[in-house]
DNA sequence: CCCTCCTGCTCAACCGATGTAGCAAGAGGT
DNA sequence: ACCTCTTGCTACATCGGTTGAGCAGGAGGG
């Protein structure tokens, strides 16, 4: 019934389905279907049915088509998520922990990358939900409220991760606590080599995210309580990307005719901008500056001196946000995730303990 | 079956079909599909009525099932890709990369990561097949040709990448040129430091890989060249982990009662643990040794003298897989992409023109 | 012996979209 | 006036599972 094809059947075989079982099992589609969803119990199949069902599936390498199934059921067990990036540990260890939870509550993850790019946020979670997802998911999004409002419309609940939305319930980092503290320990860590009252900059970002703006908060907090006045100048929030990071800071040291003692970093891609232009651009000779970053990469853990990075609680942010997803209730709040220094690299391990 | 709630059906309004849309309209579910598919020309659908489905749709923000479409035409447009871990940016800019170039062929990409665990990339070839994906790719598999079998008896097609199988047409690094020259690279780096026919050691992978145990091959095919002998206690393929690499220097350092000149890497994240050794064990005090790393990280590149990278050619890798995806056809072959050698950082950049 | 209950299974109607077949109305040709 | 062709649409079966309803046969009770 397949189509009136003159195709000499190459390859092609058809796949396995509940009705060839059937055949060869001699039994009902009905009962092949309750007997390999698990429902056979509670449908009265005997176990000896059951048994021959099973066997007969595993010899024919049947795999259950999902497409099918969901359709029925109206629902599909996939959950998607949408990224910016995957170009830093943030996001990686976000989402190979999403990936792990998911699999652990019997959700297939589908998880997609939008390059930080507003259309093609939209496009991607339309697209998700046309393949029927049960939740999605926005991480990082440029515009939260315009995702959960195409959700809304389509009857899936949402959720967003990382950057907050104020029409969906989200888990964030404490972006301002952990960028007090954070400027906290590097204006203390400069204190000797600073002129009295002089502020540091601030560095990466975009001042129109709620997470940049909330961190830049948390800087000029620090910056205050130290009696230190931070002027609009020292603010450069000039986006994700390594060079601008270097054009901005060469161009404030040019004005100010000194360097930073200290610099506030507000991402590990900008930051291979910053370490770039203190090492390499002679200004600083062997006395690198101080250096706080908010975000963790390892290597520049190993790597740098003077460094102090603020490590996101992705576990914890990811037990929040399935909290979240267990419990089918939609407040829309903000769930705030305390942030923590990073460890000393290796600290605690063999390997430490082993290099006397 | 989620649990026996007195809830009173708040919201869960089911989602627009197109027969929604057909009534709405007065016409039939046949041409409201037709008109939404792009087929209405052919189907000899008036423009007007045409005009009048599509205004329909767009006002009730109608999404189209996917899982039904995919059913009936028993094809998905769904890709899926199977991916060891986040952890380091060349499987990132494989998926990044990846997704780009799925979505401009219509195609929806399904990625999911496995932990290097070989039970789960099973489990998650068999779930994508279940999802009727269209066409599966393999990076870094343990195991490639058991999932190959798996995706022959589902009658879907497979590919790998990065690690190849005997079974099903590969794509992956010129590992044993990339590691010929990178060991050629440092091993004359370090000529003036080493004694004469002093090898290096070899650090990370596993050795029963592929891709390390080519690495290896030209790693010893460059010793040769130089006239040295290595034996089999300079290579170190003690995994992925960073403080394993750390216990093997240490281990081998002390055995041979001499520091190494110069170290061949086999992933950043070895990487990871090699570093920390040279910065911090005190054993080098200020003369770093000659450090060749096979694979990229910017932070490394950026911070670290005496370092060579090699960079695999993820643009060029993925350009052969898909021209094998486009291309149905299955010829189990192996394509091997040339590596290179990282640039400079921001090399040619305007941060590096303006930092004079 | 009749009635009820339980066991073990099957039937048929879906879920939403799509492809094939076909029908009615009007245009155009002879 | 009759036939054919085109236009513009609709009816229906189908993809592969799932689910509520229901049926046959045997056990058990009165």
């Amino acid at each position: 019934m397949t189509t009136p094809r003159p195709k000499p059947a190459p390859t092609r075989a058809r796949r396995t389905t509940i009705y060839d079982l059937a055949v060869l099992v001699g039994a009902s589609p009905t009962a092949v279907s309750a007997v390999l969803n698990g429902t056979w119990k509670k449908r009265r199949i005997s176990a000896s049915l059951a048994e021959r069902i099973t066997r007969t599936a595993e010899e024919q390498g049947y795999a259950l088509n999902l497409q099918a199934s969901g359709l029925r059921r109206e629902k599909s067990r996939l959950i998607g998520m949408i990224v910016p990036k995957y170009d830093n540990r943030y996001f990686g260890s976000i989402v190979e922990r999403f990936e792990a939870m998911a699999r652990a509550r019997e959700l297939f993850p589908i998880i997609t990358c939008t390059m930080r790019d507003p259309a093609l946020e939209i496009q991607a979670a339309r697209e998700m939900i046309s393949h029927q997802v049960d939740c999605l998911i926005a991480t990082g999004a440029t515009d939260p409220d315009r995702i959960t409002a195409i959700c809304e419309a389509a009857g899936v609940r949402s959720l967003n991760l990382d950057l907050p939305g104020s029409r969906a319930p989200s888990v964030i980092s404490d972006n301002f606590g952990g960028a007090l503290a954070l400027t906290r320990r590097i204006l203390a860590a400069s204190a000797s080599q600073r002129h009295r009252g002089e502020p540091i900059p601030f560095i990466g970002g975009r001042a129109s995210d709620h997470n940049t703006s909330e961190r830049i908060r948390g800087f000029r907090a620090a910056h205050e309580e130290a009696g230190i006045i931070v002027d609009e100048t020292m603010i450069l929030a000039t986006g994700y990307a390594p060079d601008r990071a270097i054009t901005a800071l060469e161009v404030l040291a040019k004005r100010r005719g000194q360097l930073p003692r200290a610099i506030f970093v507000n991402s590990t891609i900008a930051l291979e901008g910053v370490l770039h232009w203190t090492r390499s651009s002679g200004h600083f000779g062997s006395v690198a500056p101080h250096v706080g970053c908010f975000d963790w990469d390892p290597l520049a853990a190993v790597l740098t001196e003077n460094i102090v990075m603020v490590q996101q609680d992705v576990p914890a942010m990811l037990e929040a946000l399935f909290r979240l997803i267990d419990a089918d209730d939609p407040a829309p709040g903000l769930s705030e995730i305390p942030t923590h220094f990073a460890p000393q690299p290796f600290a605690g391990t063999a390997a430490t303990a082993g290099a006397d």
